[in-house]
DNA sequence: GTCCAATCTGTAAACGTTTGCATCCCTGGG
DNA sequence: CCCAGGGATGCAAACGTTTACAGATTGGAC
């Protein structure tokens, strides 16, 4: 439990403060008139508004947020969860919530999910931490609730990205296609044994987004007349180490791939770290095509299929500010346009 | 202006909320008992306290933090303020500093200084942002308020990861004495023209970090009574963009190095790709080291001083805890220890 | 049996805002 | 001259808790 009496005392000595009181005292009015010269609100004469203005300044009067929210039922901030904040996704979804939130007015409140996958904890903290907020935004959450559509569980507007949830709006990618679209560019440069580097399988984690590109992985393959061949498909996890490790084994198989589709940059990383060391060279020996468009990734000349993160984030939080003004639930799917660099080449 | 009229209809709609009030009435006593029990505080008798969770549980009683906050005066919640959550560092450390908060029952608020070096605006907007946290949490922030100190101008307990901040407290590593033992590391293998790959100059940031790692590095050449040439020495973007670009002017020199160091990871990175690219072996034709242990520094094998930000987050979450509970400030100053992977190796 | 302390409970006053309603004043149209 | 209407303001009731204080009840020590 963390459950802590609040009555000790602390080593903070809060300075005086000025309430809308003082200012109604010092300046002769009353203290609702104060609050709403404040806020830019009508029906404030304009000689009024700048007596206020002026003593508040005066008084170095700042807000008290507590109280306003109480009783006017907005808390004007908005809760970011996602499953930990120590992956690239969620951190770079972040950047882009973080800033149209704040150019908004709102606070912005992160949770990360204790570990992957705890359901249990994460639905019980969630109800109280909706309390505190005007609006979600779920990275990567990948919750269900279980009977409840999430917008009756939470009671708030959330939009979630990376995943479709139900009850909830939503920015997603086309993850098959996308991935269709990655091995078909390999299929184009001539490669016929071209690998997987997947991430985690299913159980791990509840999320449909490594079988969604799974299948398009299949999919490519199939429409070029090629074999699915399972010895060909490994995964690890989302990291570099994962793919190397992925890599490792790929290459220690009978007949190797010429080229690999990896489920995220990161995994490219490494796999692009392991071929060197097995003393390929890429492009020549081996093609190598990632997925994400991480930071590095166009230092590195990795080809890749450009998932831009932070404008993910970006509209997510203009779909959060839209559904708490209002307007109805959107699903929107972002497109994944392939970034050629300089890892994948034509079969020698 | 970031005003908004406070009063419009929103979307969604209340589910009717159980208040500390409706429990009094079903069991029967009063709010305050219940307010008690709910809290685990003392004199309530066993029973009555078992009433009271039963209560609460059965009318799905969710408590209304704001209003806690509103007489308290504690708001349970963490600002966490950081330049930019874009790049690597600051992130790195948010997830320590979650954690620990999250355990403790706090939650964190994030902040974004809108831009490198905004002073004013973080100045204006930090005053409000107080208001709503117990403590604050400075990555990176730099801001030096002139006259005041932290504590004085924050009027909270504030602790600063990265850098010292007058009157906070702080976690920070001796980047000078880092810098040294990086480059005492290549002088150990015989290296002697050393190159320097930096981070933007002074003007661009205040911050003192990238003046100290250069002093570290020419103290290690001194100490082993190498030049100091000014040639060897050039700085860009704190990225692997940054650090490719770098490597490039430096090795069109006249006399160009035989290893370098970085002062990032990032920038690491793309010193290994423009090297790659121009033809060198590293480490046989150039040894490299960087400085933060990435989270792809191990993948790619790379030499570099350790930096375990995540840890810093966690010692600074921790500390502010501390000063909360009336603990005196600290300084804490952490070890930088050099991880030697595969970039570098003696000279031929 | 008295008294004191400790335990338990209730009463009511905060905390600093927002907001519905009432009031007052002024202007202009009839 | 009267009245309608709207602008400007004030009054006071919320909002949902916490907490100082005061009673009430016990049990044990004298």
């Amino acid at each position: 439990m963390a459950v802590r009496h609040r009555g000790e005392a602390t080593g903070s000595v809060a300075r005086g403060r000025a309430t809308i009181k003082d200012i109604a005292r010092v300046t002769g009015v009353s203290v609702a008139t104060v609050s709403r010269a404040l806020r830019d609100l009508p029906y404030v004469a304009p000689e009024t508004r700048a007596r206020v203005v002026e003593a508040a300044a005066e008084l170095q009067y700042e807000a008290h947020p507590q109280a306003a929210r109480l009783v006017s039922g907005r808390t004007w901030t908005i809760g970011v969860v996602a499953p930990q904040f120590g992956t690239w996704f969620p951190f770079r979804a972040l950047g882009g919530i973080n800033s149209v939130f704040a150019e908004a007015g709102y606070d912005v409140l992160i949770s990360m999910m204790t570990a992957p996958g705890d359901r249990r904890r994460f639905l019980q903290d969630a109800r109280y931490f909706c309390r505190r907020v005007d609006g979600l935004v779920l990275i990567d959450t990948f919750v269900s609730v279980e009977g409840d559509s999430a917008d009756a569980f939470f009671d708030r507007p959330a939009v979630a990205v990376g995943e479709r949830l139900d009850g909830a709006s939503s920015i997603t990618i086309d993850n098959r296609s996308a991935a269709r679209r990655a091995v078909g560019h390999l299929v184009e440069l001539g490669h016929a044994r071209i690998g997987l580097v997947s991430g985690p399988p299913l159980p791990d984690l509840p999320t449909p987004v490594p079988g969604q590109r799974r299948l398009g992985y299949e999919d490519a393959l199939r429409a070029a007349g090629l074999p699915v061949d399972p010895g060909l498909a490994v995964s690890g996890e989302w990291t570099a180490a994962g793919g190397a490790a992925a890599l490792a084994s790929l290459l220690d198989g009978p007949d190797p791939p010429t080229a690999v589709f990896c489920m995220s940059d990161e995994m490219a990383f490494g796999v692009l770290r392991a071929a060197a060391r097995g003393g390929l060279t890429v492009p020549d020996d081996l093609s190598v095509v990632g997925f994400d468009d991480h930071d590095l990734a166009r230092a590195m000349g990795l080809t890749t299929m450009r998932q831009a993160v932070d404008e993910m984030g970006v509209r997510a939080a203009e779909t959060v500010l839209g559904l708490i003004d209002g307007a109805p639930a959107t699903d929107i799917t972002r497109d994944v346009p392939l970034i050629v660099r300089e890892t994948t080449a034509k079969t020698g």
